[in-house]
DNA sequence: TCACACATACCGACCGGTTAGTCTGACCCG
DNA sequence: CGGGTCAGACTAACCGGTCGGTATGTGTGA
C-alpha cells in the first residue's frame, strides 16, 4: 500500500498523470499544431480532461503556460550542452558531439522546437526577456567551444565565432520546417551530416 | 496637365500611394511587429487611413492580404536566384553569389522574412500549399547548383545536396531572429561570411 | 473544520466579415 | 458642349461568435 506524496495533487482521473503535467502536455501539442493564438484555453482544458478553473488554479495565465513549455526545453538543452562541452575530450570532438546532440534532441522534440521558434514573440515582454537571457547563456557556452578550438588552432578563424554559432543554430531552428519523421533520414543521420557540415566549414 | 491612368484607383488621400499598396505596406509592418493573429484588420485599415470596407473591396480576406505579402517576396527571390544561377560563371562563383545575395536581400527585407517564417502556418491550407510549391521550386533551383558542382568535382559529395541547401537556408531563416541593423556587421559582411561558411563546408 | 483542488457559470472586450448606402469621376448621347 | 447615368471606390454601422479571465460554489481528505 502506498501513501500519496503531499506535494502531488490528488486528482489524476483515469489517467495516472497529475493535472498540471496533463495541461502542459496538451498545451504543447496544441500550440505546435495550431499555434499559440489559435489555441483557446477551452481547447487545452478539454484535451486535458479538466476545466478552466483547474488551469487557472495552477497557472497564472495562458502566457504562463507557454513560458513553462519554454523553461522545460531550455533547461533540458542547457544540461545536455554542458555535459558535452565539459567532457574530457579534444575540442573538435566536444563541438561535434554537442552540435549533433542538439540536432537529435530537437528532432525528438519537434513540437517544442516548433513552438519555441514560432511563438516566442507571443510571450509577455518580461518573460520574453527572461527566455532570451537563458538562451544567450546557451549560445555563449556553444560559442566558447568554437573560440577554444580557434585559439588552439584546430578551427579556422576566418569567421567570427558568433556567426558560426548562429549559422549552426539556424539549421537547427530550420529543422521543424522541413524534417519529417517518415522521411528517408533518421535523427542521427541528419545530426551526423549537420555536425559534419559545421566541422568541415571550420577546417583551417 | 496629366490624365489619370484608368487602371489606378483615384483615391490616394494626402499621400500619393494608391490604397491597395498602402494596405499591403501597413499590413506587412504590423504583421512583422505583432504577428498575424494579433493584428486586427481594424489596426491595418487605421494605419492605412481607410476603413474596413476598403480593405475588403480589394482583398478577399485577411488571409489574402498575408498571401499577397508572400507572393511578392517569393517572386522577388526567385527572380534574383535565377539571375545568379544562370550567369556565365564557374559554378562555385554562381553558388557563392546566389548564397550571398539571398542573405543580403533577406536582411534588407527583414520584415518580410520574419512574416514568412513565422506566419506561414496561418495561411489557409490551399494557399499554404501554393506557397510551399513555389518555395520548393526555389529550393530545387538552388539544389541543382550544388549538385552541378558536386558532379563537376568542385564540391564535396559527403553531404546530400538537399541537406546542404537546408543547412544554408536555415541560417537565412534564422537571420530575422538575431540580426540587428544597428549591430557591428552590415548586410554584405554577414552575407560574405555565411556564403564563405557554405563554400568552405563544400570543399572536397 | 479548514485548506485545497477543482467545477460552473458568466463577463466585457474584441474579432473578422457583411451589408446597405454614398460619393464621384468618366463616359455617352443629343 | 452639357447633363444624365452608371460603375467603381469607398464609408458607417453592425453582426454573431469567441476569447481570456474571474467570481463563486462545492466536495473531500487531513
Amino acid at each position: 500500500m502506498e501513501r500519496q506524496v503531499a506535494a502531488v495533487p490528488r486528482t489524476t482521473d483515469g489517467d495516472g498523470t497529475p493535472v498540471p503535467q496533463r495541461l502542459l502536455a496538451a498545451a504543447t501539442r496544441l500550440f505546435a499544431e495550431q499555434g499559440y493564438d489559435r489555441t483557446s484555453v477551452q481547447e487545452i482544458v478539454e484535451a486535458a480532461g479538466v476545466t478552466k478553473g483547474a488551469l487557472y488554479h495552477y497557472f497564472g495565465s495562458k502566457d504562463d503556460l507557454l513560458h513553462e513549455v519554454y523553461a522545460r526545453v531550455l533547461r533540458l538543452q542547457q544540461e545536455r550542452l554542458d555535459t558535452f562541452a565539459n567532457a574530457d575530450e579534444p575540442v573538435e570532438k566536444r563541438l561535434r558531439d554537442a552540435a549533433a546532440d542538439v540536432v537529435v534532441t530537437t528532432i525528438e522534440n519537434l513540437d517544442d522546437a516548433m513552438i519555441f521558434f514560432r511563438s516566442m514573440h507571443h510571450l509577455s515582454p518580461e518573460k520574453n526577456k527572461q527566455v532570451r537571457a537563458e538562451r544567450r547563456r546557451y549560445h555563449e557556452r556553444f560559442r566558447a567551444l568554437v573560440e577554444e578550438g580557434q585559439k588552439a588552432g584546430v578551427f579556422s578563424t576566418a569567421t567570427p565565432a558568433d556567426l558560426v554559432v548562429d549559422y549552426h543554430f539556424g539549421s537547427v531552428h530550420h529543422l521543424s520546417t522541413w524534417y519529417r519523421p517518415d522521411g528517408p533520414m533518421g535523427p542521427q543521420g541528419v545530426a551526423d551530416h549537420l555536425a559534419d557540415l559545421l566541422l568541415r566549414a571550420l577546417r583551417p
